[in-house]
RNA sequence: GCCCGGGUAGCUCAGGGGUAGAGCAGUGGAUUGAAAAUCCUCGUGUCGGUGGUUCGAUUCCGCCCCUGGGCA
């Protein structure tokens, strides 16, 4: 049962069908799902992950659960691509637009905001794109300490080969010491705690929801389907007011915030600093999507 | 019409008498608190066409075609 990331049972092959023939393949899937369980949906963007979601609570009622690291923001709707005021007030939601632009969020935050969804009344029907979210829901997070601001400032500070040189040898023999990302974790946890980050995390609690407790979906298209609708995916984020977004982030414009790393939102500030033209915002960004859901 | 640049990977370009290499795009993979992040892997293409010089031309020379700019 134990594999590494979210590897679900895939029974949705959308994108070739016909309106008519998706209509009742959703119906079939949705009338075999029990709903007490905690389904969990995972696929690349622009595939339909919501529109499953919002049909399955509809049908069998329980609560959509946001496994999106970015449409937990508050500051972009339109270009995280996140439900609807619509979509809210129909159904309920949660975990979307729930922190602040300006704050921190990861994985660990996420854990414990969900913790109380799994045991409430409402069965969870958890969908998103983040796959370190469904790994660490259904597999484990290791129990860390949080590490301060300033050891985050001071890592940055310093060049890859003093971090790696920082590492006790258990974690150095494990991670990638060519990713800074992962290096620079790894530091400043032993910084922090004086506790390799590998001992940390060979003392991974079991999971909160494991595989086999849930009902999982992923949700799997055509990469030129996918492509097709990521396609014209900008252009209609565009028209649906992604640009007064934008500006109204302007002031806190911040690229190292985790806010900021919203696909398309760099792109939309370089545009509106007069750097690129709205032509060569929307194809950055097109591309960037499409990379993305691979 | 004349003068000066260019024409090399899907795109932007570097190079240079011994059949060529970067970035981007694309591909495949990794992933334990930044994950919409981060990292790794994969580069043969008539070097615009055609003649010539040469042991050997994509590289030098002639002509032709295309293209950017300047002068008329």
């Amino acid at each position: 049962m134990a594999e590494t990331g979210p590897r679900f049972n895939a029974p949705l092959p959308c994108a070739p069908l016909t309106a008519n023939a998706l209509r009742m393949t959703l119906h079939a899937l949705i009338a075999s799902l029990s709903p007490e369980t905690p389904v969990l949906i995972a696929g690349p963007t622009a595939s339909g992950k919501s529109a499953l979601a919002m049909a399955i609570a509809q049908a069998q009622g329980g609560v959509i659960v946001n496994a999106d690291a970015i449409q937990v923001f508050d500051n972009w709707r339109v270009l995280t691509a996140r439900p609807t005021l619509a979509d809210e007030a129909a159904l309920p939601h949660a975990l979307y637009g729930h922190v602040a632009a300006t704050a921190t969020y990861s994985v660990g935050h996420w854990l414990r905001d969900l913790a109380p969804l799994l045991t409430g009344a409402d069965r969870p029907i958890i969908v998103g794109g983040t796959g370190l979210y469904f790994t660490a829901l259904t597999e484990g997070l290791a129990v860390i300490p949080d590490t301060p601001p300033e050891m985050r400032h001071a890592a940055d500070a310093l060049p890859l080969a003093a971090l790696v040189a920082g590492l006790d040898g258990e974690t150095a023999a494990r991670i990638d010491l060519k990713n800074r990302a992962r290096v620079q974790r790894a530091w400043e946890v032993l910084q922090a705690t004086g506790r390799g980050i590998a001992a940390w995390q060979a003392a991974t609690p079991p999971p909160l929801l494991p595989l086999p407790r849930a009902q999982a979906l992923v949700v799997d298209a055509p990469v030129d389907w996918l492509n097709a609708r990521i396609a014209g995916r900008f252009a209609t984020m565009l028209r649906d007011g992604a640009l007064s977004e934008a500006e109204d982030n302007w002031s806190r414009w911040d690229p190292a915030l985790p806010s900021m790393k919203a696909i398309g939102a760099r792109d939309l500030m370089d545009y509106l600093h007069g750097a690129v033209t709205l032509d060569q915002a929307s194809t950055a960004a097109t591309i960037a999507t499409r990379q993305f859901a691979k």
